[in-house]
DNA sequence: TGATTATTTAACCAAAAAATTAAATAGTAG
DNA sequence: CTACTATTTAATTTTTTGGTTAAATAATCA
């Protein structure tokens, strides 16, 4: 599969997400701290940090006996660059995206 | 599930972004042309074009016998969202990006 | 109306994905 | 070295996904 591909796969299930979201909100974090609130069994875990790994997502770092998990671009940039690439098909109608976006700062064509 | 999983989920099968790829290209095309060159029953590709349209990736009109499908903007918008408001974890090195974005026009911060 | 074309839906099956519990690994501390 | 803590891997089970063929729909045409 694509990277691409693969980073979407990852990022579709709704716990790998959350766990990506939280080490965006909350920067590098223990496996511990990944496990709670997310109502599953570290094994679980584990494994989805295994597929956000392997899909570039995520990187991770042994300090001690723990395992310190932090968000990784290159995953995360085959979507930016896909979605950029073909901004035409969502650019058009503006509404909502002009909250993000002022519109003196626009993409090149 | 949130729109943007939806979206994630429905583009994450490499026989669907291969339609979405191919509508972007050629535009708005019959299920017939879609079938062509998928290796893969009609009955297989309806159905992953019923999961395009539930994720608002496509949408569908009638035209005498055949169903006309083409790109739309809604779920593909949820994925650009997204992916610009998280941009600080991708835009960092912007070595192969630069191909795709001059600097001198950058995002709002 | 009856046949033809285009597409979807139904029923079914195999393969892949996601969770569980239990066992294995690895580093640290006593 | 032994025990403890943190995390991963193994074995197993359940659920979901993606494909197939056959039947159902729908519009058009002779």
């Amino acid at each position: 599969m694509t990277p691409l591909l693969t980073a979407f796969s990852a990022l579709s299930d709704a716990t790998r997400f959350s766990i990506v979201e939280q080490l965006m909100d909350e920067g590098e974090l223990p496996v511990g701290d990944l496990i709670e609130g997310k109502g599953m069994s570290g094994a679980a875990i584990s494994r989805h940090l295994k597929v956000l790994r392997e899909a570039g997502l995520v990187q991770q770092r042994v300090r001690g006996t723990q395992r310190m998990y932090s968000v990784q671009p290159e995953g995360l940039r085959a979507i930016a660059e896909w979605t950029i690439s073909k901004r035409q098909f969502w650019e058009s109608s503006l509404d909502r995206l002009g909250e993000l976006i002022e519109k003196e700062n626009s993409w090149p064509t």
